[in-house]
DNA sequence: AATATTTGACCATC
DNA sequence: GATGGTCAAATATT
């Protein structure tokens, strides 16, 4: 039934998504001279990986063997043998899914989440922007709370199917603090298009030394949206880790895949943070090369030159502390003027150096 | 069963 | 018409 749908969409988005990775190396393919334009070249390599990230995504939710992941919608806990031909899930016998052990797991963690604090001054409150687009679905009155909860989910889950919401709830103690709970990641190519083009630009200034170059390109509008969402001098705080491994090492679509694992032993802060966004600059030996293109996250562009600490909490998830401690107004976006051409390049070989602030 | 979350229809605004 | 908020009902979770 709806499960059933649910898990048909991945399938055909997951089929898609691998469809268009082959294609576009297949186009790739044509670009390979060294006469042919570097920019394309990027482009469609940063287009594949995005196809394959997705992909692997959809995977990783999906199989969510025990340990690898832990960020299974629940609605595809009950049901697993409703896959089709072909699915990983097929090869799950109705046997294994009476056996408690493989999916007990998953009953008692149903989805990873993040939650991110946001203390806004006065005058952001909850539209402080994180620099994806969202829409409203539903708000309820918590029991136990003063303040009702907003739900949100990502304006691109129709068109591209990206699962990523969040809660946004005003504190109960202080209505100034907006709690904000995310879960799911973003699939969508919002972000990682307008970061790619500003990531471009800063490899590239930073690969030919000219500062001037492709200043004028390209201002990510996330970024723009986000100096003007937290640019009123955020905080994030860390707090209570949650000690469950899967947790702490969270597994994660996006370009996960360029942390290794022992680096993100060394920064579990840049590790969960980036978790449900782009990590690409998370690992200390992550590189920023103009080859090496990866998708910044509104959230990574954020904690640049910003303050912040982020707090994991004991729901499997990230919290983001987020302040505006002093006087803030609803500047435009120009009066903070922050945006990744910005930013001094040591910043990407330091993560650490930004990412406290004690 | 109570509560939380999501859906879907409807409406408002740009 | 596209986009996004509201709200009651449906569904999921605890």
């Amino acid at each position: 039934m709806e499960k059933r749908k649910n898990m048909e969409w991945e399938q055909k988005t997951l089929t898609s998504e691998l469809t268009q990775g082959k294609e576009l190396a297949k186009q790739l393919m044509n670009y390979l001279h060294p006469s042919a334009s570097q920019e394309k070249r990027d482009f469609l390599i940063s287009k594949i990986l995005f196809s394959y990230e997705k992909a692997l995504s959809l995977l990783k939710r999906d199989v969510g063997s025990d340990g690898e992941s832990n960020h299974i919608p629940n609605t595809m806990l009950e049901s697993p043998t409703s896959f089709g031909n072909g699915s990983p899930m097929s090869e799950i016998s109705d046997q294994d899914c009476k056996n408690k052990n493989v999916f007990k797991k998953r009953k008692t963690m149903p989805r990873w989440t993040e939650e991110v604090k946001v203390f806004s001054g006065t005058g952001l409150d909850g539209s402080l922007d994180d620099g994806y687009s969202w829409r409203k679905y539903g708000q309820k009155d918590i029991l136990g709370a003063t303040y009702p909860r907003g739900y949100y989910r990502c304006t691109h889950r129709g068109t591209q199917g990206c699962l990523a919401t969040k809660q946004v709830q005003k504190a109960d103690a202080d209505p100034s603090t907006m709690v904000v709970t995310y879960r799911g990641e973003h699939t969508c190519s919002q972000v990682l298009q307008l970061a790619r083009s500003s990531a471009l630009s800063l490899a590239k200034q930073a690969s030919t030394g000219n500062q001037n170059a492709t200043r004028e390109a390209e201002k990510p509008k996330a970024s723009q949206e986000m100096s003007f969402g937290f640019g009123a001098g955020l905080r994030v705080k860390t707090e209570d880790l949650d000690t469950r491994e899967d947790d702490i090492f969270p597994s994660f679509s996006f370009p996960s895949t360029l942390i290794e694992p022992e680096n993100v032993g060394d920064h579990i802060f840049c590790a969960t943070l980036m978790d449900g966004y782009s990590p690409a600059f998370a690992s200390p030996a992550a590189t920023f090369e103009p080859d090496y293109l990866q998708a910044v996250s509104p959230c990574q562009m954020s904690s640049f030159g910003l303050g912040l600490d982020y707090v994991q909490t004991s729901e499997s998830g990230l919290s983001e502390i987020i302040s505006a401690p002093t006087s803030v107004t609803n500047s435009p976006i120009g009066d903070f003027g922050f945006s990744l051409d910005d930013l001094d390049f040591h910043h990407f070989e330091n993560p650490e150096s930004f990412a406290y602030e004690s």
